[in-house]
DNA sequence: CATGTTTTTGCAAACGTATGCAAAATGACA
DNA sequence: TGTCATTTTGCATACGTTTGCAAAAACATG
């Protein structure tokens, strides 16, 4: 009663095996006749086919490995659900892998993904070491990388234009009129948290200012930490871009709630990545959007090419976002500070 | 280059397949000279064994099915996390199937699941028609249901106590002396928002109080029209029970953003959860804490041992959560209001 | 060294499906 | 009705493993 077999279906229908198979299978031939026999036969024994078998057949397991490290971040369950929804549109599912931003880890996470014969591996936010990427290319298998790029390595990757992105957010808070700015980036071992920076402080330094840097490594806590650290310096800053919301929540709570400044009054907050919690009235934060739909389409569409085309080359897919200005600045032109 | 089976590897190590085979299966036997010899040839052709191939001999795809709702209530992403983490260091592996909480579409994602042949499924924060459960039970296939339990049907279930964390609410809002009280319900269709909702109105009763209560649908838009109809009317309520945290800040942000009101100055607020945002400074939440170590752990504990014992009853888990006092409510004892 | 006991090994048969091939059935057309 | 082109069907094999079985090897004991 456990599991039943093509061949039980085949037997009850009168019919072969290869007949059941063939009715299961998209694409093959079988007259009118045998379907309907078949299909009635199936439905009664609850018959559906073992995708075990059939990938071990094919090659083709519709799997697709997603590994990603930082849920607590909104951005990464957000996109998590749309990537789920729009490969099982296509037919694919994933396999979820948690794994922390140690190289290590994830070489074993990639390993045991491969044992499962993906066709296909999403990173959220992660790093491969080029061994890594050596592997999955040697076993062929198509690797995009989701919100983090890779210097001179052949693999895809789709991210926001972070470059772009952080000059926008220097454009906007001198625009504003400040000219006494931090910066707590994303991790600068990341491209995405490095770009973001370099993108701001090179526009900034165009207009001959430097402002203060500091790692926020995608913590709050040590967000908070770094936002306790400028403003006890002798000049703290009026205007704090955030490497990402999610420190940037970390920062305004601790500004507000620990400091007791306030949002934009004392302070102008600015993050990266418009997260929904972003436009939430406790925060209401300022922030360059990165086009979450258009990341994870454009995800698939590279990922399923290169499943289906081994060699469609690797590309680097750069999605501009802009930046959306709520109250957690204000313009200081024109008025007193 | 694509693919290594452990036909290859035996070749280049001069011994049988199955010699291969037995390196590779924990508990089998070879002897050290052969081991020796087939690792070697195994890591230098990269050999790993085929996942898809082993489970369909040995009947276990070592992957269990995760379906899940609402993946933007923080809650989720969370228990998501953990539960791979935990899963992954037993050995298992999450495949992840999003559906909305309709019934045909868990069905077919459901059946989906099975097509994997995964060992187990956990579903989170989503109902089953009983056919359902009725087809994996023939399949033989253990599910536990996440956050949610189900009247009458025999599936295992791991949910806190919900009755009496309403119950606990209750005591506490009557304690703060709060007497014009209202709740914004978790989904009355789940179990979860139900009793939630019963614990509380059954101890308001007790003391001679009947609540307003409204159902958010563990919706922000829903919990936000439910607070402006709140507090619209002729005598709005001094304190809000609302049946999830997710919907909490909506209400908090609500009261605070669009009508102007202090929390708790003007209206208190408890949320049930304590979703690690809870306890940031914007929301500071008090709440009822769901043990989301202690849930996950029942939860993977059950799963594990209905997998490997088939005749293991199901049960029924309620795990007991603190109320956690923070500063979305104040005592009203002996002050003025 | 002979004998008995344990461990290791290779052979071959599964697991449930897809698919190339040739035979059979069907359809088209004169 | 006879012939040919087309579609449908069943047979048999393959996918990459695990595992029962019996033979071979290794070891222990007298």
């Amino acid at each position: 009663m456990g599991v039943v077999t093509s061949l039980q279906v085949a037997q009850r229908a009168g019919v072969s095996q290869s007949a059941v198979s063939r009715v299961f299978t998209p694409g093959a031939s079988a007259s009118a006749k045998t379907v309907e026999k078949v299909k009635r036969a199936a439905s009664e024994l609850g018959y559906r086919p073992n995708m075990m078998a059939r990938a071990m057949i094919t090659g083709k397991s519709r799997m697709i490995g997603l590994v990603v490290a930082y849920l607590d971040n909104q951005f990464y369950p957000a996109a998590l659900e749309r990537l789920s929804n729009a490969l099982q549109a296509k037919g694919y599912h994933i396999l979820v892998f948690t794994a922390s931003n140690d190289n290590d880890h994830v070489a074993r996470v990639v390993e045991e993904l491969m044992d499962y014969q993906v066709e296909g591996i999403i990173t959220a936010s992660v790093g491969m070491s080029s061994e890594l990427t050596q592997r999955c290319e040697d076993a062929e298998i198509p690797i995009v990388m989701f919100n983090r790029g890779q210097d001179g390595r052949n693999v895809s990757s789709v991210t926001s234009a972070n470059l772009d992105g952080g000059r926008k957010v220097a454009d906007f808070l001198l625009g504003c009129g400040h000219q006494n700015i931090a910066h707590i980036g994303g991790w600068q071992g990341s491209s995405t948290g490095r770009d973001r920076q370099i993108g701001f402080t090179d526009r900034l330094a165009e207009a001959g200012i430097v402002p203060r840097c500091i790692d926020g490594m995608y913590d709050r806590d040590t967000a908070r930490a770094a936002t306790i650290d400028l403003m006890d310096r002798r000049t703290p800053p009026d205007a704090i871009f955030v490497g990402n919301d999610h420190m940037a929540f970390a920062v305004m709570d601790c500004l507000r709630s620990e400091i007791g400044l306030s949002v934009p009054g004392d302070v102008a907050v600015v993050g990266y990545d418009d997260v929904p919690m972003a436009a939430w009235g406790a925060y209401d934060l300022t922030t360059v959007r990165q086009p979450l739909n258009r990341m994870v389409d454009a995800t698939i569409d590279r990922l399923l090419t290169q499943i289906s085309d081994k060699t469609a080359p690797t590309r680097v897919i750069e999605i501009e976002g802009a930046l959306i200005q709520r109250s957690s600045t204000r313009s200081l032109k024109g008025q007193d500070q």
